[in-house]
This record gives structure tokens, sequence and C-alpha cells, in this order.
DNA sequence: AAAGTCAGTGAACAACTGTAACCACAATCG
DNA sequence: CGATTGTGGTTACAGTTGTTCACTGACTTT
């Protein structure tokens, strides 16, 4: 049995964490694809050779942000999605929760979003890959819902995709208006209210 | 009065032309930011200073490509949001238009897929600009529509910004199942009929 | 026919890149 | 304890990058 934290593994692990906080504030201003080993080693302050240590490559890395950007999100769906008062009353929490969200990982949510569809191919296929992860599982929370009853399995994996990519939506309008006046960041959040409120609404009457 | 099309004048669109070709097609494997002036100049066989010519930097060369990619669509929107027998018809309509766009134009596409989140900011500006005007368009076209009487302006703002975002959804997704069995790429159309389908009865219970 | 314009060339530059081979030395293990 | 492991450092290499400068020669204007 092996020590699962020496101070050996723990100074690695430091390491490994620092590289990859360097590459996500280097990539505000450009893509995964642009980026260099060296650049990121420079950053932190080790040599670049120290790099291969870690990661295989700049595209290994940015797998390896994905995980961190995403992975610790799923367990935020369920509660998102459970049952509410009303709608409105649900909804507004979502959006509150995404927004938040936004303003706390400012970096990794404009990482995702500019990575989704980046030239990266490993790192493009991670993200799918989460995504469609949390689209069956947005899956699975509708289909308890009482107001999924006479859904086809495929209508409700539409509207779990619809759902999923609202989100994404929603947070990359956010990210724009960070640093935006006050006023523009409120209509923005009611932007996204609205655009829930009306998928709600259409939710209620598919069945007619 | 100058010729507007000598053959000097036109000798040089030619060569523009060549290096906007050879960019888009570079660019299907890599993001903007990390593409270089000489990769585009190499791949049209012309010495690298022949690139400032015509651009500034490789990012002067994006915005280009971005009036490229999007400029000539705005006559579509007319078009697609004309009235109808009824609803189904136009989504089916609108799905077909977007998946021929697709097929026709792939590679412009997954630019503006890509940079629209991409590491270029004037880039990202320039696209942001063009689908703005496409929602405006949209909600002029939306205002003229007998079923928006009584909606608020922010109402139809937000209903002409969830149909751009939808139509920039499906055109990606149709990217994805490009090359994909057909089977797969009829689930696409299917989905993305779904999800507008959902939309507008959204729309039409909207008011209750 | 002479003069002017200007798209494209070729050489040179300093700075940068990924990666290879080899070394140092502290933490870990038998 | 000594032997081993492995993170990180050092040096070096061959290519690549953006940009500059002076240039050619075909087209345009006068």
């Amino acid at each position: 049995m092996s020590h699962t934290s020496g101070v050996r593994q723990a100074q690695k692990r430091k390491t490994r964490q620092a590289l990859l906080d360097a590459a996500l504030g280097l990539l505000e201003e450009q893509s995964l694809s642009s980026l260099g080993l060296r650049e990121v080693t420079r950053a932190v302050g080790v040599a670049p050779t120290a790099f291969y240590r870690h990661f295989h490559s700049t595209a290994d890395l940015g797998v390896a942000l994905v995980e961190e950007a995403l992975g610790s999100l799923h367990p935020m769906i369920r509660t998102t999605l459970s049952p509410a008062e009303d709608d409105d009353e649900r909804i507004a929490r979502a959006v509150e929760l995404i927004a938040g969200h936004v303003a706390a990982h400012p970096a990794h949510v404009r990482f995702i979003a500019r990575e989704r569809h980046g030239g990266v191919q490993p790192v493009r296929r991670a993200i799918r890959e989460q995504l469609a992860r949390f689209a069956e599982e947005v899956r699975a929370e509708l289909a308890t819902d009482a107001s999924a009853a006479g859904w086809s399995e495929a209508d409700l994996r539409m509207l779990a995709g619809l759902y999923v990519d609202q989100m994404l939506i929603t947070a990359s309008l956010f990210l724009e208006t960070l640093d935006a006046p006050e006023e523009e960041r409120r209509r923005a959040v009611e932007t996204a209210r609205r655009q829930l409120r009306l998928i709600s609404v259409g939710r209620r009457h598919w069945l007619d």
C-alpha cells in the first residue's frame, strides 16, 4: 500500500494545479489551439520540460480543464430541476444559480464556451461527452416529473437537450455582460427568464 | 473616375480571395488565434509579405471571413419567416434551409460557430454585430405577424434572440452529423424540428 | 512614349516554438 | 541504512514565426 498523499505526490499535484490555473488564465485571451506549452510553464515559473511530467500535450491539459470545469457541476442538476412552488419560482432559481456560477468561475465558463466548437478535437469530444451526460441527467429528472406523463422518449430527450443548450447560451450571455453596466445585466437576466418561461409554456401545452 | 475592374484590381481581388479560401480551409482544424500568416501564404503559393497588401493581420482576415460567411445570409431571413400554410410547414422549410446551407458551406458554418466565442476579440465583435442584425430582422418580421398582437417589445426581442440562437445550435448540430450515418442525420433533423415546434407552441400560448 | 503606381518577391532579423538528452537531489521503499 | 524512483532543471537543437527593407516588373495614367 503506497501513501496516497506523501510529500512528493502533494508537491506534484500542486505543480499540476499551478499549470492548470496558469493555462486557464492565459486562455482568457486566446484559444487552446494557440496555447504554447512554454507559455504555460513560463507563467508558472517552471522549466518547459517539467510540463511533460504532467501532460502529454496542451490538448491533454485542455481535457483536464474540461473535467475541472464541468465534472463538479453534475450535482447541481438535480437541485436545479427539483420541484418548486411554481414554475416562475424554479426558473428564477435556475437563472440565479447560473448567474452565480458565471460570477464565481468566469474563466471556466469562458473556456467551455470557447472550446466547445474550438480547434482541438479531443477537447471538443470531452466537452460533448460531459454535455451529453448533463442532457441524460436532465432527461432522467424530467421523466420523474408529473407533467411529463404521456411524453415520448424522443420528446424528453429533445427537451433535455434544449435545456442544456439554453443553459450554455445563458451562461455565455452572462459572461459577456459580466463587466457591463448593471442595467444591461438586469436585462440579460430578464431575457434569460423570459426564454425559459417560453419553453415552460411550450412544455405545458405540448400534448395539445 | 477610375476603372472599377482593371486587370490589376481583378488580379488583386483574386489573390485576396485565394487567401480567404486557403485560410478557411486551414481553419477546419484549428482556431483563428493559432492561424499563422505564413501558413496562409504558403497554402496559396505566395510570398509571406504579400499578405500585408490585403490584410493588416490574421484578425483582420477573420473579420473579412465573417462578412463573407454571414453578410450574404440576410435575405434568407424574410423568406424563411414569411407566412406559410401551417406552422409545421414553415418549420420543415426552415430546417431544410439550414440543412442545405450547412451542406453547401460547411467551412463557413464551422468558422462562425468556432469563432463566435473564440480568442480573437475583433472577430467575436464582428460576429456579435451580424447576429444582432439577424435578431433585429427577425424581430421586425415577427412584429408584422398577426399572432404577435399584444406582444411587448421586450418579448418580441426575446423570441427573436431565441430563434437566432436556435438557428446556430441547429446549424452546428447538422455540421457535427455531416458525415455521420444517415439514420443519425435524420434524428438530428427530427430533433431540430421538435425543438422549433416546442417554441411555436410556447409562442401560441404566451399570452395566456 | 514616358512616368508613376503598386502587387508580389527574396533575403534577413530576432524571437519564439516543441522536444530531446542528460543531470541533480530529495522523497520513498526494501 | 543504502538503493531506487521520479520531479524538476539545464542545455541544446532544428524549425517556425511576424515584420522590415529594398527590389522588380507589369499595369495605368498622363
